[in-house]
DNA sequence: AACAACTTGTTGCCTGTGCAACATTGGGAG
DNA sequence: CTCCCAATGTTGCACAGGCAACAAGTTGTT
C-alpha cells in the first residue's frame, strides 16, 4: 500500500498508524456500482486500490459522457471533497469489481491532535494528487477543443503514445468508449480511422496502433 | 489583503508575518504581458491582486483558445506549480494592467522552520484554491461537451445566470471572447443568438441578457 | 461633425459529421 | 462445429455550422 502516491515518502509503520488515525476504510464495489453519485455532496474521497472506474456525466438530454478514466492508485472525488459541501457535477462508476480506500477529507486536512510530522506529509501528497487530477482535465479539454474528428483522434492517440513512450502502442479502451471520450459518433470515429489509415497517417489492427508520422 | 481566500481565517498580524516568511512578492504586469508562458516550468504560483487575466492555449495549427478567465483573488498557475517541474500546458496572459502576488510554491508546501500554526492553515487554504480551479475546468468541459452551438450558448448563459443569481444578467465578456470560450465561430454565435431571440428563448440588448424559460 | 477602429449582426456557400441502417468480424458458450 | 451477441466497419443522406465577405452599429478622438 505504500506505493500509493498518497503515502509517498512515509514509512510503513507511519502508514499503518495514519490509516487508523484518518479513519480510512476499505469499501468494495461491484461492476457498474456508483462510487460517487451525481448531484450529491460528500465529505469523503477515495483512492482506487483494485479494479477500474470512470467519472461520467449526463447532460440534460440524457447523453452520457466519460470525463476521466481511473486506474488503481488514482483518486476518486478529491476535487469534490475539497469543495467542502458542494454537490458533485459528475458520477464515478466502477467499470469492474473494485476496492476503494475511502477517507474522510477533513481528517487529512485538519491533522490529528498529536500533530505528527507524517500528517503534514500526507497533506502535501494530497495536494499533488489534486493537482494531477486537474492536469487530467486539461488533457480532456485538449481533445475536446480540436475542431475536427481527425484532430481529436490524433490528439488522443498522441496522448496514449506519450504515456506508453512508443509510437506503437495498445489502445486501452474500445471504440465505443473512445468515441464517448472524444465526444464524437462511434461511426464517425471508425470512418475517420479508416481514412487516416488510407492517408498513411496511422496503422492499426484491433487495438494495436502505430503513429506513422 | 486578508479578504483573499489564500489568507482566509488567518489574522492580519499573522498574514504580515507569513508574507515575509513565504517570500511573496508583488509583480506588475502590463496588458497582454504573459504571467506564465506555455511550455515552461515554474516553481511559483500567483494570486491576482488587481486587473484581469486569462489562461490561453494554442493548438498545433495556431488557433488560440481561452481556457479560463481570472478575476482578482483568483489563482494563477496553481495546478502547474503543484505539478513540481512539469511544463505548463498553457499560458496565462494579463488582459489589463495587473498586479500579481507571486509565491514560491515550496514555501507554502513545506512550511517554515518555526512550523507555526498559521502555515498549516495556509496550506489548507491552498488546497481549496486548487480544488476550485479544478471545478472551473469542469464548467469549461460542460460547455465544450454540448453538441450544438445553441446548447453551448445556453449552458454558458445558465452558468452566468447562476453566478449572478438572476435570470437577467450582464454578460461579462464580449462576443469574440465568448465565441472563443465556447470554441465556436463568432458569426455562428451571433447567428444562433438571433435565432434564440426569435424563438423566444432569450432576450438581449448589447450585453444585457434575459433567460426567458 | 467627421473619421477611424472596433464590435456585433447578416448571409450564402460548402464541407464535415451526426444519424440511421446495415455488413462484417471476432469471441465465448453450448 | 454452430449459434449468438458484442464490437467494429461501411455507407447514403441531410443539415449544422465553419468560413469568408460584407453591413450595421458603437465608441473614442480630433
Amino acid at each position: 500500500m505504500n506505493e500509493l502516491k498518497l503515502f509517498a515518502n512515509i514509512s510503513y509503520d507511519e502508514i499503518e498508524m495514519l490509516i487508523k488515525c484518518i479513519n480510512a476504510k476499505r469499501v468494495n464495489f461491484k461492476k457498474d456500482d456508483f462510487i460517487i453519485e451525481a448531484d450529491t455532496a460528500t465529505d469523503e474521497f477515495g483512492i482506487l486500490l483494485e479494479g477500474s472506474a470512470r467519472s461520467v456525466k449526463w447532460d440534460v438530454s440524457g447523453k452520457q459522457t466519460i470525463i476521466t478514466m481511473v486506474e488503481p492508485g488514482g483518486a476518486i472525488g478529491v476535487l469534490l471533497a475539497a469543495m467542502c459541501g458542494g454537490v458533485s457535477p459528475l458520477a464515478v462508476q466502477a467499470t469492474s469489481d473494485s476496492v476503494v480506500m475511502m477517507i474522510p477529507y477533513k481528517r487529512i486536512l485538519e491533522g490529528c491532535e498529536k500533530n505528527c510530522r507524517c500528517h503534514e506529509k500526507l497533506l502535501q501528497n494530497l495536494v499533488g494528487i489534486i493537482a494531477e487530477k486537474g492536469l487530467e482535465l486539461h488533457e480532456r479539454i485538449n481533445c475536446l477543443l480540436e475542431p475536427s474528428v481527425r484532430d481529436k483522434i490524433l490528439t488522443y492517440l498522441l496522448k496514449i503514445s506519450r504515456e506508453q513512450k512508443s509510437r506503437t502502442f495498445i489502445l486501452p479502451i474500445n471504440r465505443n468508449i473512445m468515441a464517448e471520450y472524444l465526444n464524437i459518433e462511434r461511426s464517425s470515429l471508425s470512418r475517420e480511422l479508416s481514412r487516416m489509415k488510407k492517408d498513411g497517417l496511422i496503422e492499426y489492427k484491433n487495438n494495436n496502433f502505430e503513429l506513422k508520422r
